[in-house]
DNA sequence: TTATATTGCGGCCGTTCGCCGACATGTTAT
DNA sequence: ATAACATGTCGGCGAACGGCCGCAATATAA
């Protein structure tokens, strides 16, 4: 299933969670986090932590695949990198 | 390519970046975060941002994909769930 | 209905992220 | 040789995470 946005992996989460007949609390005991955390992440909150969302994506039983889109996505600040990078180093 | 740890996510990005040419600053410019933190992600730290994870992965052309792999994987806490599914369920 | 379980939310607080500098190293080019 | 770039590291700081606690809505069961 591909996933477009963290709120796709966190539905997919949460839909696949019930169908496992888990609750909020055993999977955040399996998973070693709180309550709330399951709840963050599964309302789609994008600052949880990377390795937690990991863990229970695999507690759960869903596999991470990355897969090679052809293209590379249009680079969105290509005039604003030049400033950036500009300033990263000393005036000639 | 299916990944198993946080690790292999890492090692993945920092190869398609080099793969695309790309340094670290720009791929930070691009995804919005400082040097220091692509240093981190491609290091494999498990702390990071997901939704940041999620951006710098897109940008580099990496989609995710989560496939459901079979059963519910050994869970760790066993003794604890056991008891609270017990509960759960109808009991003879 | 009455219970029971599950879910969501709001503080509080210790810990830590992520950013910003400056600096060190190694590579490449002039 | 110098200069520029790429990658890492270190110290420091504001901001935010994540865990714990309780309580109010909702499901779900008896």
């Amino acid at each position: 299933m591909k996933t477009k946005t963290v709120r796709d992996v966190a539905a997919l989460a949460r839909k696949r969670r019930r169908e496992l007949g888990l609750a909020q609390a055993q999977l955040a005991a399996a998973v070693g986090v709180g309550r709330e955390w399951i709840i963050d992440f599964e309302k789609g909150k994008s600052t949880v932590e990377w390795g937690l969302v990991f863990r229970t994506l695999k507690e759960l039983g869903l596999e991470i695949d990355l897969a090679e889109s052809r293209q590379i996505p249009p680079s969105p600040a290509e005039d604003d990198l030049t400033a950036i990078l500009e300033r990263g180093r000393r005036h000639p």
